[in-house]
RNA sequence: UACCCUAUGGUGUAAUUGGCAACACAUCUGAUUUUGGUUCAGACAUUCUAGGUUCAAGUCCUAGUAGGGUAGCCA
């Protein structure tokens, strides 16, 4: 422990932070007086599940208000009663919680819409809003194009007076649904064409989450979000880049209301390869059974990786490591992977388990005989302890880590050639049996009772190592191999006649039974191990007392595939 | 083809705001290793193009090029 002041690391000597453009827009306006705090805010539309595109906005959200010292709201963005359900809102709120954040409070748009009524009045007060007769495609063609300017509506000269009554009458429910709206009066030539009179409310009769049968009219998002932000005191409303033309019409809401008035700041959103984040293409592979629901450890939703066993805190280093910007880019999910390898690495005890078992049997072994070994919990970790596994003359060990005939580069066993056992003894194998097809079904070993691990003086070397199970000892457990859901770089790529279905792995899930070590029959649902020289794997939910279910989370790297891939095993 | 945004190694993000292009991941090479894991060392760039300003440009100016976004009464 340090006693002393110097040893504190000067200003000089600690390494320089470099500062993402969001942070120094920040630092800019602290400095110039435009805000005095940080009052940041995640604001979701509970209309579906949230994603790993989400994780990314939520750990910056978080992360700003709490390098600040300031606070960040979790709200609610819901003015579209047709597609939002409460339920939405729990699985939202988990998944946050699970991330490991806590909101400074928690609100719902709709808490405000009787203060944004008012506020629509206002507008039409100061003749800066109307209400039109148009219907929706009425609306779309007086609206113009992307090239051409918009017309005026016929109904826009309306007297304020009118309009108010008008605009009552949408409230109290004179008027059919889509019959009216009320648009904000603003420039139907903009080139911008949110600013050509955008619409703040239409007539729906819908039953809403929230507020029930209380309104049949319902603001959209532009006429919503700022005035939210604003009425909770938000200063950074940190959106993505699809929002950037709505800029201009959030600032002309908060000065025509002449109320507090947030900066917006917009970042690029989350691409991963081999990845489709989008509620369209998640919705579709739920609803056409392409998978098993929206927690499916193959989907991208937050909920599909906590089932896949990814920690919380391997999705916020991998948001913190790819940085924020406004270059539309594709991270490598390599990157997510290796994030949670890393994690797991330092956390998870090992243990062996044999997924594609082959009969060994060591034949100078004592009849019956049975010793137990200490086998070290986590190397990366010397607190993590050891534990006891049982060692007899039947083992069963990986078929692919016997060879009859091997190259010179493979390092396992092979006909005539000696390995180690981890947490065992080195073996030589003599000899293989095979059925009447050839395939192997027993391999004979020797094993040489002066190498017993952590008493070896032998010095005898082998190159490998392998895992092993006790044959009588194991327990039998369903695993499931998880593996990338799609085989394309970009599976929204498609050919002619092609859609991201035909992007599907069809060796995305692989389930098989497999040996482990006794201990592991007892595991509890959650906890997360790796399997030695094979990958980390998470207890799944279906497991009962008869038969425990492993998700395989990730594979470790694996440099023997990539050298078999390469032809470089020679 | 209207408006807005963006462009730095294979990928992503930096560059003290005009001063030797840095970090991470990937890839390759080697070392260590009782997990082919982990760890360690090394290799890897005409800053989209063309002009210009300047002692000095990734950064400033001009003109291009390429990519993305926007025409819901969705968010």
């Amino acid at each position: 422990m340090s006693d002393s002041v110097h040893d504190k690391p000067s200003e000089a000597d600690s390494p320089k932070e470099s500062r993402h453009f969001i942070q120094q827009a920040i630092d800019a306006d602290l400095a110039s007086g435009r805000f005095d705090g940080v009052f940041t805010r995640f604001p979701p539309e509970p209309n579906g599940y949230l994603h790993i595109g989400h994780a990314k906005s939520i750990c910056l959200n978080f992360a700003l208000a709490e390098e600040f010292g300031g606070t960040c709201n979790l709200r609610f963005d819901d003015t579209n009663p047709t597609k939002e359900e409460t339920e939405y809102v729990n699985a939202i709120k988990d998944d946050i919680e699970w991330l490991g954040f806590k909101w400074d409070n928690l609100h719902f748009s709709s808490d405000y819409f009787d203060k944004l009524y008012a506020w629509a009045e206002k507008l039409i007060e100061q003749g800066d809003a109307y209400v039109c007769d148009l219907n929706a495609e009425e609306t779309r063609e007086y609206r113009g194009s992307l090239t051409e300017p918009g017309r005026d509506s016929p109904h826009r000269d309306r007297s304020p007076k009118e309009n108010l009554e008008l605009f009552r009458g949408m409230r109290d429910g004179k008027f059919a649904d889509g019959e009216k709206t009320l648009r904000a009066k603003i420039d139907m030539a903009s080139p911008n064409i949110n600013l050509r009179d955008p619409v703040m409310y239409r007539i729906l009769r819908a039953e809403h989450h929230r507020t029930g049968d209380k309104w049949c009219i319902y603001p959209t998002y532009d006429w919503t979000h700022g005035q939210s932000d604003s009425i909770e005191g938000i200063t950074f409303s940190i959106c993505t880049l699809e929002f950037e033309n709505h800029r201009p019409l959030y600032d002309w809401y908060c000065q025509k209301l002449g109320i507090h008035h947030p900066r917006q700041i917009e970042f690029a959103k989350l691409k991963l390869s081999t990845l489709l984040i989008g509620k369209r293409h998640m919705l579709r592979m739920v609803k056409e059974g392409l998978v098993d629901g929206w927690d499916d450890p193959r989907m991208p939703t937050l909920s599909g990786y906590r089932r896949r066993g990814y920690t919380p805190e391997s999705i916020r280093n991998f948001c913190a490591d790819i940085g924020v910007a406004k270059f539309n880019s594709t991270i490598d999910i390599i990157r997510l992977e290796n994030s949670v390898r890393d994690h797991l690495n330092k956390v998870a005890p090992r243990r062996m388990a044999v997924l594609d078992p082959v009969k060994l049997t060591i034949t100078n072994w004592p009849s019956g005989e049975v010793v137990t070994n200490e086998a070290v919990n986590n190397p990366e970790d010397p607190n993590a302890g050891s534990r006891e596994i049982p060692f007899s003359g039947e083992l069963y060990i990986e078929r692919e880590d016997f060879r009859e005939e091997a190259p010179r580069k493979f390092f396992r066993l092979k006909k005539g050639g000696a390995v180690r056992l981890r947490a065992g003894y080195i073996i030589d194998c003599q000899d293989v049996v095979k059925d009447d097809d050839g395939n192997i079904t027993e391999i004979l070993c020797t094993y040489d009772p002066e190498t017993k691990s952590g008493e070896d003086n032998s010095g005898r070397k082998v190159k490998g190592t392998i895992h092993w199970v006790s044959a009588q000892h194991a327990a039998e457990v369903e695993v499931r191999l998880y593996d990338r859901l799609f085989t394309a770089e970009d599976p929204s790529k498609c050919e002619e006649g092609q859609t991201f279905v035909d992007h599907l792995n069809p060796d995305s899930l692989k389930t098989v039974t497999a040996f482990v070590e006794p201990e592991l029959a007892k595991a509890k649902v959650g906890d997360r191990v790796q399997f030695e020289r094979l990958g980390y794997f998470i207890v799944d939910q279906d497991s009962t007392d008869d038969k425990r279910v492993f998700n395989r989370i990730v594979s470790l790297r694996d440099t023997w595939g990539k050298m078999e891939a390469k032809g470089k095993t020679t």
